[in-house]
DNA sequence: TGACTTTAGTTCGCCTACGAACTATATTTA
DNA sequence: TAAATATAGTTCGTAGGCGAACTAAAGTCA
């Protein structure tokens, strides 16, 4: 029950830890107004070529919609999205990156590169990929 | 940065995957009010003999002392703990498990053993030390 | 065509979580 | 002793996160 001793208390550190470090590049970068709950659609719109649902946003990452309506809303309030009603079905919301939400790619992928870096520090490629074999088959047994 | 295919990911997936069991495990046993993060503050409250200072508990789990506030709060109010002032600092408002938070007591045990359980299903002792060891080198290098 | 159902997003209420500001009481120090 | 400072908790504003209820627009089907 999180326990604080146990392993999964061990994996809800680490997590936290990397948040910590996310947070402070970002403010070293002076990138303000994104947080590392923004990484999982930062990344998937990097990935798009042009605007896309906000449906699709939902199904890629693990959060329901109304989490996502925040964050997008969010987002485009610190401009680093734009959003516009799709004609063909009105229902939908279009979202796509604007010049600013663009401009922070670099720095995410360096961020991410940080933090793999500092993770992986001093433990050798071989023990690596036994680790990341072993957090798969913690996360199966879980799911 | 929270990089969804990562490392950094896997350690946030294994940790939300775990929670949901306790959810699950919560909700089986028709315990209601209780969510995974008071987890450790209840935790604390198991090893106490008597009342102790909303303070002490600040600086066990790792939660500001709003956080603390409210959640102490929270579990006030759905009858889990109480609180009274301490008569010789009366800045100090002395907290303590009811009944009722000493009944679930058994139960939280059970759901940590069980989680145990799941997380180490089908991996050796030695590799679960090996495993142990190596994520608290990642949480010091992110440390 | 009109009723029914599905779908896409938003809104609302509640909680965890944080930081900053605030209150009230102790403790220190001048 | 009076003033300054430290300490314990609360409050407030903001955000992520969830689930349930809601709106509006499609799509389905009789």
């Amino acid at each position: 029950m999180n326990n604080t001793n146990g392993i999964i208390g061990q994996f809800s550190r680490i997590t936290e830890a990397a948040n910590l470090i996310i947070k402070n590049e970002l403010s070293a970068r002076k990138i303000e107004g994104i947080v590392p709950a923004h990484g999982p659609i930062l990344v998937f719109l990097f990935e798009q070529s042009g605007p896309i649902p906000i449906k699709t946003i939902v199904q890629k990452i693990r959060r329901v919609k109304s989490t996502v309506t925040a964050m997008i809303n969010n987002l485009e309030r610190n401009g680093y999205i734009s959003k516009q009603p799709c004609q063909r079905d009105t229902r939908i919301i279009n979202v796509e990156l604007t010049a600013k939400g663009n401009n922070i790619r670099k720095d995410f992928f360096e961020i991410s590169e940080i933090l793999i870096n500092k993770t992986y520090n001093n433990i050798p490629e071989n023990q690596q990929q036994d680790l990341m074999k072993q957090l798969s088959v913690i996360e199966s047994n879980l799911t």
